[in-house]
DNA sequence: CGTGTTATTGATAGGTTTCAAGTTCGGTGG
DNA sequence: CCACCGAACTTGAAACCTATCAATAACACG
């Protein structure tokens, strides 16, 4: 019933419509979640990090596609006795409902972004969120993060296109808010600015 | 513990952030679900139609404002009375999760809207969410629809300025490929052609 | 019938995309 | 170990779409 399944960086994990057989933990890696046009044009509408969740109760399928941003390990487990499982236990359907809640209200600050923020803002928006992540409160917010995508994949999470995800890096490199250790190392060197820059109501509570 | 609730069109139902007393369903009328920048630019992340829900267990508050759109008419609950109904009763819970799921389809549906449609895609893909709905199923589609909202309303909607949506609106009309009564009564003239025009793969099974 | 709100229409400006070269980087095989 | 090769990234110029600004028109309500 549970079993450990290995993807490559850019394998898909599981085709929009295909009957959902298992569901799944992430154990390690990226995944994300994307939708596509008839004509080819995509939009990530999630990313799956480690100890996130696929799959939902209740339902035969999918409407986007999974794919592997990185390696990824999953930890799966056959669907129907897992929802044997979640019918059987109070705890585990409120904490699924919680899930699926957070990934409502992840959805919708998306939506913002993709709606009304600027490219230089949605850039600001995705550094900042992925510098606020590991280091997960206090201490130095200015350190090493890793840019766990390519610039292509990033324009297809923030609505962009590649060119200009790539320029909007580099504006704020040459500003001196970020910098590059190479392509997929980076450090916030001016939070404030960085901050200043998402468009979004002043620090969320997190500066000093 | 129950009651009813009436709002006029522009009132805010609910301020983000504030502390959810009731839990509510919709009556009659349309609201919406919205999120402001700094700036005061705004996107709407959410419609509320009769039969929709206000509110989720185990939240004490919102992130976002919610807005009559119309005239609107709430059947409210006292949260805590609510809350022990839905911890006793696994049949509650279970649908409330439904819910959360389907919101969730439809916010991922807005995203690749918002991120990669074109202003005249956006503007089809909204009409024809509007035709489907009401006329349920086969019976005739091309008959007279009501449009909720203000230009503006709809702007906010789709991610574009009311101008964009006017000027889509107009050159959707001047090709006939719908028409309108009056500015808020229009009627789909041929619905191939509008269904083409919202970039999604076709028809989505519900033509002949 | 005014009067204010909502919608249309036009002209212009600006930000992103698109198209097209280059460049850097990491890996692979000689 | 180094040269090469392809993929990923950067950079530039032009085109295009949408926003912005501004004026007019249509409508709804008293």
């Amino acid at each position: 019933m549970k079993s450990y399944r290995s993807f490559k960086a850019g394998d898909v994990i599981l085709w929009r419509g295909e009957p959902l057989e298992f569901v799944a933990s992430m154990v390690q890696g990226v995944a994300s979640l994307s939708k596509t046009l008839e004509d080819g044009r995509t939009q990530m509408v999630g990313l799956l990090l480690p100890s996130d969740f696929i799959g939902r109760p209740g339902r035969k399928q999918i409407e986007f596609d999974v794919t592997a941003t990185s390696d990824v390990t999953l930890c799966c487990f056959d669907r129907v006795p897992f929802e044997r499982l979640v019918d059987e236990t109070p705890h585990v359907a409120q904490r699924l409902m919680e899930l699926a809640l957070d990934e409502l209200d992840a959805a919708r600050d998306w939506m913002l972004l993709l709606g009304r923020k600027t490219a230089r803002e949605k850039i600001a928006t995705f550094i900042e969120m992925l510098a606020r992540r590991g280091r997960s409160n206090t201490s130095n917010l200015t350190a090493q993060s890793e840019l766990p995508m390519t610039r292509d994949q990033i324009a297809n999470y923030l609505g962009l296109t590649l060119e200009t995800v790539s320029r909007q890096f580099n504006a704020l490199k040459k500003e001196g808010i970020i910098d590059f250790k190479n392509r997929h190392q980076f450090e916030v060197k001016d939070i404030i600015a960085l901050n200043e820059a998402t468009g979004d109501d002043a620090d969320g509570g997190v500066l000093s």
